[in-house]
DNA sequence: CAGTGGTCTAGACCACCTC
DNA sequence: AGGTGGTCTAGACCACTGA
């Protein structure tokens, strides 16, 4: 893998950058699964045939993508959902008097249906093609939050019933990983203001018509495709969504 | 600038974060203006003493926070909300169909009141403090998406009037960067969903009691200090809040 | 103690920009 | 051609972890 045989003249492409693709394809096939150590830097340069600092940069970009984890002393490890530090890493709620409360999830349906246009179309399917959508509503400390409808590709999840959604001790991206090998990566969200309709307002326990935050999420796995489509209506009376601008 | 000499035994401070330290200082007091390069890093290795790596690594970090910017070929430069390509960095509101629509400011009210208590605490005045107000509207396209009170302290932007807010021809924080020498570097926000009251809806052209997204925000320069806070309220008619969660 | 990641260096060479 | 940032290397040493 030496740089002037794997580098044509118009398309350069840094050594350390072919080996973040080829971490990234051993994550991508199971080679080292969720929360294990990785082989130490220096295994891994003679591996790729690249220096000892190469492949810290490689990793370095893994790092910041959140694909993995550094710990000093003991090794590089893969990320995961089970982890306390990276559990609720995509929920942006937080209670408004900035107490810590314990974040439960009740499932309350899970059924199969045909993609519609608009489903297909975040999930990269065929319209028609079958899909799993979960309700569920989530609990931070005794206020229901969160009402949810969760679309998912019936290809990849089909053993997930409402059985499986109550063994679930854990958040749901940590049941996908652990469950159905579904790592999910990152994630895009659109913030709207709605008026809550009979079903939310009922789930929320708030009056229909009140003002609620509807969230829609699109979920990445590797190679930025699409595993989670998420409609969330969220109750802001004692809770709020943060984000950190940068 | 030795390791040995720097480093007490309990607190190691890694070199390259003592030149981090050094150039945002730097930056703070203003000796390398906004979109302006800095010196090439052999010559800030020969400054600070160090080689060039460290000062790589420390730039690489302050490049990650969004202080500087690398440009090929080119140099170092410091970041400025003048530049096109951070120009509306802070602006998380996009048209729902996607197409991009020229973004205007329509400043509607500036006056001087003695801080509140909340606002006094968000902006870490003490209460009775100096502030000023600030109403705009913010349109995208022809609609109008957002109406904002922005609160500023006194003792930073004692000149800022209505002729100044209206002679300004880009963003807000263009207009603190360039005429007060204040940066906005980060912010924090929070989220809600609330009915209009009869002020917003006018202004918004939405009926009163519409739902709207509320998003308070702080704003930090240098050393985490904040220097705005804001109240904004965002129809989601036309346009939504975009959030990527990594 | 040995093994891991973390820091720092010096030097070579490459890609990009401008004159 | 000469400057800038970007990549890559080899090697030394430090800080942290756990047996």
């Amino acid at each position: 893998m030496s740089p002037s045989t794997t580098t044509p003249a118009l398309a350069f492409r840094p050594l350390y950058k072919q080996v973040v693709s080829l971490i990234t394809r051993s994550l991508e096939i199971g080679e080292w699964k969720p929360g294990v150590a990785l082989p130490s830097e220096a295994e891994l340069a003679v591996r790729y045939g690249v220096s000892q600092g190469t492949v810290r940069k490689a990793i370095d970009e893994l790092v910041s993508e959140n694909l993995l984890i550094r710990r000093q002393g003991k090794g590089t490890f893969v990320a995961t959902h089970n982890d306390p530090d990276s559990f609720a890493r995509f929920l942006c709620l937080a209670p408004n008097d900035g107490k810590t409360r314990s974040v439960s999830n009740v499932p309350l349906a899970c059924w199969r249906a045909k993609a519609g246009a608009d489903v297909a179309r975040h999930l990269g399917l065929e319209p028609g093609a079958l899909v799993i959508i979960v309700r569920r509503l989530l609990r931070i400390g005794e206020d229901p939050a969160a009402f949810d409808e969760i679309y998912l590709p019936g290809g990849l999840f089909s053993e997930l019933t409402m059985d499986v959604l109550n063994s679930a001790e854990s958040s749901l991206y940590s049941l996908f990983e652990s469950r159905f090998g579904v790592r999910a990566i990152r994630a895009n969200e659109r913030l709207r203001a709605v008026s809550a309709d009979k079903v939310s307002a009922e789930a929320l326990q708030v009056a229909e018509g009140s003002p609620l935050l509807l969230a829609e999420r699109v979920t990445f796995t590797y190679g930025d495709k699409p595993v989670e489509w998420r409609r969330g209506f969220y109750s802001t009376r004692n809770c709020h969504y943060h984000n950190e601008l940068g």
